[in-house]
Formats: C-alpha cells, sequence, structure tokens
RNA sequence: GCGGGUGUAGCUCAAUGGUAGAGCCCCAGCCUUCCAAGCUGGUUGUGAGGGUUCAAUUCCCUUCACCCGCUCCA
C-alpha cells in the first residue's frame, strides 16, 4: 500500500486534515475530522478501558504476578518548570547549535573551539569540536591544509593565543553583537548577530560555512501570567508520565490503593521535534496514553514482562496481527542511563523503508529514578548507582521537591521508594498504525457482474467510527419509513449512519471506504416479513433477520 | 537544518503572457428491487505575499506546505 494513497482517503473521508490548511497549513500539526475523531476516540476509549475501568483488581489476570489496582488521573499541561528539571528534560537538548552548510554537520555552540592563525596575509580562525591537545593538533593540521602548506612550512603560521570556544569570542576576533533584547520582547532571548565569514567550520574545507548559532529546544515555551519575563516561563509538557509522578504521593494518599497499582493518563504533549514528518507519526503535538505502575523492587522485573507482553497483546486483539508489528527488546547499549530494561512495540509503517519499523509504544522498567528525582534532586549515573547530580559548588544542579516519595508497606512494616514500569503508547501513532494496517483493496462484482476495484478498512468492529449503516434499498414503497425506523432504534446505542441517495451498492461502497463493518437495507421482502438483510464488510456475506432483532445482532457481532 | 523536486476544482489530469477545460466525486431532480460509472441540470480552482508587465496560473523574488535524500530523533 502507498501511503500517499491514505493520505488520499484520509483527507477525502474527513479522516485527517492537516492543522491550518487553508493558511497553508502548518508543519508537524494535524487535525482530526469527524470520522478520525470517533476512530481515535475509539482507540482511547478502548485502551482506557481495557487497562483502567474494566479492569478487575479482585484477582490476577493472566499471566500477572499478583492481582493489582488502577486508576486514573488527568493533570495539567503546564506543570512547575523544576518538573522538567528534574525529570532531566531540562537539560537533555536546549543548546545554542551551530550547522555546518559544507558538511551538514551540527555542533554545540559552546562546545566548538578553536584558534586564530594569520599566513600569507590571510587571517582566519580555524574551528575544532575537540579540546585540548586534539584540539590544537587538529586546528594545526586544518591550518595546514588550508593555506596547502607543507610540513617543513609550519612555522609560516602565526598563531594567536591558544584555544578559544566559539561562543567565548569577544571583538576583535569576531564580530558578536547581542541584539538589545527590548527589540524583540517576542522571544525574550538575545538574538545573535554573528560573522563567521573568517572561521574554518571543524569539518568544513572553505571559510564561512557556520550558521549563525539558534537555541535548540525539545519544549515548547510558554509564559503563564499577563506579563511576560524569564521568569515566569513554562513548558508544555513533553511526556504525561512525569504528572503522574508528581502525584504519586496524592494519589496515594487519597485513594487507599496499595502496591502494586498502577495510574493511567491520556492526554496531549508537545515536543519541538526536528523533522516533523511522515504524516501524523511525528508531529509536534500529540497525544500520549501512559501508565505508571508502581510495585516493590523485588517483583518488579516480573511486573515488566507482565506489561510489555500484555501490551503487545493489546494490539494484536485490536488487528495489528501481521507480520507488520513486532515486540523487540532493547539491547544494552540502547537503555537510557535509568532503565533496567525496555521493550518497544513497533510498527512496520508503510512510509518506512522495507524492514524498518517505527515505534508505538515503549514498556520501560524506569528503577525508582523518578520518584528519587522528584523527591531529591536530577540524578545521573555514577558506576551502577544513580547519585543526584552536583553543580560547581557540591549543590544539587536541580533541587528536587523534598518531599519524602517512600511507600511503607503496613503489612510488612517495609518502607522503599517504589519501582516502575512505564507503558507509553502514542494515542495517535496507533490510530495511524490501526489505519495503515486496516487499508485493503479487493474486487467485487458490479453490477453487471464485472469485477471493479473496492477500496476498504478492514477495522476492527470496536475502532470502526461507525458501526452500521441503514439503507432503503430503494426511495419508495415504503421502505425509508422502515429503514428511519430501524435507525431510529440503534442511533442512541451506537453511532450509526442513514442513507438512501443514489444506488445501493453505491452506499455499501461508501461505508466500506471509511470501515462501517455492518450495513442493513430494507428491501420488498421486509414489508411482507419484516427482515431486512445483514451485510458483512470484509466478506460481503448476506443474511437476513427481523427488523426488531438488529439491535441484539449488532450488539453480539460488534462485541465479538 | 542542508540539497533536490512538487504545488491548477474534493480527486486524477489538461491549457495559455490575453475569458482556465475534461473525467470522476459531490448536490438537485428523474430512473432504479442488492454491490460504484443511466438521463437532465448544478456548485467548486491556479498554496500565500510581493515584483516585472497594458495584462501573470504562466516570467522573477520571497514565503508556506508536501515528497525524496542527508542530518537529527529525548
Amino acid at each position: 500500500m502507498e501511503m500517499e494513497q491514505l493520505v488520499a482517503l484520509c483527507r477525502r473521508r474527513g479522516f485527517l486534515f492537516q492543522s491550518s490548511e487553508i493558511y497553508g497549513g502548518l508543519q508537524g500539526f494535524w487535525d482530526y475530522g469527524p470520522l478520525g475523531v470517533e476512530l481515535k476516540r475509539n482507540v482511547r476509549e478502548a485502551w482506557w478501558r481495557d487497562m483502567v475501568t474494566a479492569h478487575n483488581e479482585l484477582e490476577p489476570p493472566p499471566g500477572a504476578p499478583s492481582a493489582f489496582e488502577m486508576v486514573g488521573l488527568d493533570c495539567s499541561i503546564i506543570m512547575h518548570p523544576q518538573v522538567w528539571k528534574c525529570s532531566g528534560h531540562y537539560d537533555l537538548f536546549h543548546d545554542f547549535m551551530v550547522d555546518c552548510r559544507e558538511s551538514n554537520k551540527r555542533y554545540r555552540y559552546d562546545q566548538v573551539c578553536g584558534r586564530w592563525v594569520e599566513c600569507k596575509g590571510q587571517r582566519i580562525f580555524v574551528a575544532s569540536d575537540l579540546g585540548g591537545d586534539e584540539g590544537i593538533e587538529l586546528t594545526r593540521h586544518k591550518a595546514m591544509k588550508f593555506f596547502n602548506l607543507r610540513g617543513k612550512d609550519a612555522d609560516a603560521l602565526a598563531w594567536e593565543g591558544t584555544l578559544v570556544s566559539l561562543a567565548e569570542l569577544e571583538e576583535p576576533y569576531v564580530e558578536l553583537k547581542i541584539i538589545d533584547t527590548k527589540e524583540k520582547p517576542a522571544s525574550g532571548k538575545p538574538s545573535f548577530l554573528v560573522d563567521f565569514s573568517q572561521v574554518l567550520g571543524p569539518d568544513a574545507k572553505t571559510l564561512g560555512t557556520l550558521t549563525e548559532p539558534r537555541e535548540f529546544n525539545l519544549m515548547l515555551e510558554t509564559y503563564p501570567g499577563p506579563v511576560r519575563d524569564e521568569s515566569s516561563k513554562a513548558f508544555l509538557r513533553p511526556e504525561t508520565a512525569q504528572g503522574i509522578f508528581v502525584n504519586f504521593k496524592n494519589v496515594c494518599d487519597s485513594t487507599r490503593v496499595r502496591i502494586p497499582f498502577g495510574i493511567a493518563q491520556i492526554g496531549k504533549s508537545f515536543r519541538n521535534e526536528i523533522t516533523p514528518r511522515n504524516f501524523t507519526f511525528r508531529s509536534r503535538e500529540f497525544e500520549q496514553m501512559e501508565i505508571e505502575f508502581f510495585c516493590h523492587p523485588d517483583t518488579s522485573p516480573e511486573w515488566y514482562r507482565y506489561w510489555r507482553d500484555r501490551r503487545y497483546q493489546w494490539y494484536l486483539d485490536l488487528g495489528l496481527a501481521g507480520e507488520r508489528l513486532r515486540l523487540r527488546d532493547h539491547e544494552k547499549d540502547e537503555l537510557s542511563h535509568y532503565s533496567r530494561g525496555t521493550a518497544d512495540i513497533e510498527y512496520a509503517f508503510p512510509f518506512l523503508p522495507t524492514g524498518e519499523f517505527g515505534e508505538l509504544e515503549g514498556v520501560a522498567h524506569r528503577g525508582d529514578f523518578d520518584l528519587r528525582s522528584h523527591a531529591e534532586g536530577k540524578l545521573v549515573r555514577q558506576g551502577d548507582k544513580l547519585v543526584v547530580e552536583t553543580d560547581a559548588e557540591g549543590k544539587p544542579r536541580h533541587r528536587g521537591s523534598g518531599k519524602d516519595l517512600s511507600y511503607f508497606d503496613d503489612q510488612t512494616k517495609e518502607r522503599f521508594i517504589p519501582h516502575v514500569i512505564e507503558p507509553s503508547a502514542g494515542a495517535d501513532r496507533a490510530t495511524l498504525a490501526f489505519l495503515c494496517e486496516a487499508y485493503r483493496e479487493d474486487e467485487a462484482p458490479d453490477e453487471h457482474g464485472k469485477p471493479t476495484k473496492r477500496l476498504f478498512l478492514k477495522l476492527h468492529p470496536r475502532l470502526a467510527p461507525i458501526k452500521a449503516a441503514v439503507f432503503p434499498l430503494v426511495k419508495k414503497d415504503g421502505m425509508p419509513e422502515v429503514a428511519r425506523e430501524i435507525y431510529k432504534t440503534l442511533k442512541p446505542h451506537f453511532p450509526v449512519f442513514y442513507d438512501e441517495k443514489s444506488a445501493v451498492g453505491r452506499r455499501y461502497r461508501r461505508q466500506d471506504e471509511v470501515g462501517t463493518p455492518f450495513c442493513i437495507t430494507v428491501d420488498s421482502q421486509t414489508l411482507q416479513d419484516g427482515t431486512v438483510t445483514i451485510r458483512d464488510r470484509d466478506t460481503l456475506r448476506q443474511w437476513r433477520v427481523h427488523k426488531d432483532e438488529c439491535l441484539d445482532e449488532l450488539k453480539t457481532r460488534l462485541m465479538a
């Protein structure tokens, strides 16, 4: 299947539109249309129901180490900035970067250093991304090459001073002017006006290939309150998980839950993706479905395996059953510094090269990293231990809340910091995968019995935006009246669609295209014996039931 | 972010420095008794901004979006 065809179908039938389309669109943002919103809602509701509301905490589900509880949470998108400092998101990627137009490499602005050198009447700044002796040697080598010198002519190079960071350069070395920030209150940050025309980039052969320093930040910023200044800066959350961790104590104190238990949340998250591409796969605004499952450290490996297998099974059950879905355990070197095990549930999206998979969900064993970080301060790995990261003065780099986030088991009289298993799913990615998997073409006979192309979405009935359509075979002889009665009976129970326009074959095809599993048709026999036909989307098979039994028939089949 | 390509109706595609066409779709009516194409009529468009020109969809510049490759990917 070509991705273009699915994108066209999504657009044509109102599943997905580009955000702000009439203004030319906005990269990395998408809107769900009337059918898309139903589909995505069904994905979310299937997840919430299966993980939270339908969960029976009285007995262990198959494969689970023990019975456990599940509760939900819905926390704010904007949280205290300290949340992101302790979680590690703040430090991870908020640097000034320079790009090299020649080598297409990107460097951290403060990590590019170099030396001024003069030769043959030309004065240039030779840059390196290495420091110390390596940097000295590299800049020497680069300068020799640039000025086309032989080894014996090395003395022709007149070096000025030693290695200095690009960021620390001041006039007269490089013209670095900071524009008065008052002129640009909108950004609230200094803008750079730099002249790198005499700078030889670390991997460049010609001068002036470096761009001006640009600030990269994975988090979207905002400024709560009517007055904008740096002290009021906050972030739109890059993940929902942290809201769960910072509410761990609240949930424990207010709900009588006992470990092991999980907290689930569905909500929007925001990331400044560098390259939003591939339809909704990598969006800057997206929705997550996350569980943080808290358990005793000793049983955490079993819980990790339980959740990994259970989450994989969830996708299988909803129709991602083919070879395009896989469960992949991370290699050791792939793990985050705090993780003791991570598995990705991946789907071979059609826009990816053959053999490549895209992540739908990550299931991670996060140990006690998060609760400890929010209690003690941002942690870093030291050997095989996690310790609070300190600054030059030995104080925590990012202070934690200071609140005790340990758990006391009053039956075993044991106090411990729970370990966390995190199944983190992308609602938009799951929705996209279900659409990709459902997209089918086959052949069905037309009115003359000739095979014609048929396009349909083989969506699981739980996910289908419309569960059934009701048609009068023709718009006369009292058929519409009967069909409308059936429609009226069904509509309060699930989304159904009524259509009496044009030929019935066309109406079937239209429903096939949006994945409606069943079509109910009133014909002349209905007028005699009260039976209608029900037609199956996937097999085109038809059978008759009494019109008063449509509701039960559909309920049974939709539950199956 | 870099390089290349693309941008005409909801879709597929024409055309021209001088009134933008067709098929499909869609809508209304007629016809129609089970799997899209019957008849009649109808709606809809040059991604955005600027420039050159008497006149720009066409030429130029900028911008936006999408596609491909590289880069990046918490």
